[in-house]
DNA sequence: TCATTTGCTGTTGTACACAAATATTCAACA
DNA sequence: TGTTGAATATTTGTGTACAACAGCAAATGA
């Protein structure tokens, strides 16, 4: 009788994990579009009250942040989004890069029609994107697309992997970038021509170009920036 | 003056991250060591009592356990330890067995005198073993050989990333072993084969043959694993 | 005899009060 | 004027009572 009890009904009968879930995406999601700099004090009672709740279950969400490396607990002091240096910037970016190369070797999905539909959107919303788009919504965009690709690996605990360290390193990249000057457009441009070129490689069913593309996209994206950052 | 107030004291006056460490560890080994078999039922009255402790920094724990995948929680029901079929272990095996091999290659730590001396000890260990140990014992010795290993490479999100993808296997394997009748015996001496290869390699200085033979070790104890348990 | 209801019991989830810890402020004093 | 120290305010950590929920067994009725 009540088997759909947990998708209808709106919002308001989740289950315990959808709600924290949802919370967590939003926090999280603030801190990778810089709503939340590095640095900026997360409080406790605040977000319970804007999340209609009390701290206990906020608690929950930012104790999982917490190991996710996002953010950092002090008692007396308050619970801060982390920052990073280039350094260790550098770690998670070179894990990444070889990440992302198994994501075709290991359990690659054969993308479907709708897939390549949901792709051809996203192609045409980064067109937009690069013309008026600020970085808040390049950043979204990197994001909507990251999550998009992800779907090209059926290997559980490696897509769990990826976006750990994509989140990771998402943020410190649009700030570092922000810091060393470097030219946004340019990316943004450079950022559509690889999407086209995956684009190809889809229609063309090869998983592997798709992923040496994405491999290429994430060691350049950051040698660009290292350059930048050592430049100026 | 109080600089030091965090190491002292014997383990009373311990900082709070240590506490959570603590028992995350303590439980998580439970768990590994087959003290807690998969579908067993964790309280959380009964963990806070024996911690001595109140149920909210358990449940701080419990819930990092469930998002590293060990554990499930339930409302209503409990946290129960999880389980999982060899096509889900299969996932996590691929895994790791490339992110060993990415140990040499990311950021290896050459190692130190203090290191070899260490790994002597283990080799040794593991030679008593052979005769007299528990399936327990060995898998104790199993934990303490790879989080020695660990200490090779730099790059710490790999080392993170491995350590979770071990923990999700290692306990799964020994029930999976048992249950397909595996000699064991014939696994241990196979294990501490490797380990004297891996004695030779690191003497040597050869990080990349010690990832390798790391990398063939977890491929082939998971094929083994695999052809006892669809033969029988 | 079987199906349904109802209450009981035990569990996790939430809210809130209080403890512990730290940063800040401001006054006293050399 | 600079420095020290205590009071205070604000924050996270902990303990605990209660709510929400699931499972089970006994009672109930046809």
């Amino acid at each position: 009788m009540t088997d759909l009890s947990q998708e209808n009904t709106g919002d308001a009968a989740l289950s315990v994990r959808d709600r924290h879930d949802l919370m967590h995406h939003e926090i999280r999601q603030r801190i990778c579009l810089l709503d939340y700099l590095p640095g900026t004090r997360l409080s406790e009672v605040t977000l319970a009250e804007e999340f209609g709740t009390s701290r206990t279950p906020i608690r929950r969400v930012l104790a999982r942040l917490e190991d996710e490396g996002l953010v950092q607990s002090h008692h007396g002091v308050g619970t801060l989004v982390t920052d990073a240096d280039i350094a260790e910037l550098e770690q998670v970016y070179r894990l990444r890069v070889e990440l992302t190369e198994l994501t075709a070797r290991l359990d690659p999905v054969p993308p479907d029609a709708k897939f390549l539909a949901q792709f051809d959107l996203l192609v045409a919303r980064g067109a937009e994107i690069i013309g008026k788009g600020s970085p808040r919504a390049f950043t979204q965009f990197d994001i909507d697309v990251f999550q998009a690709l992800l779907q090209l690996t059926g290997n559980l605990p490696l897509r769990q992997t990826l976006e750990r360290l994509y989140f990771q390193t998402k943020r410190l990249w649009l700030r570092a970038a922000q810091e060393a000057q470097l030219d946004l457009q340019e990316e943004f441009r450079i950022f559509q021509h690889e999407l086209e070129a995956i684009q190809l490689a889809l229609r063309a069913g090869d998983l592997e170009a798709v992923a040496h593309i994405q491999r290429a996209h994430i060691s350049m994206s950051f040698r660009r920036l290292q350059q930048a950052a050592t430049g100026a």
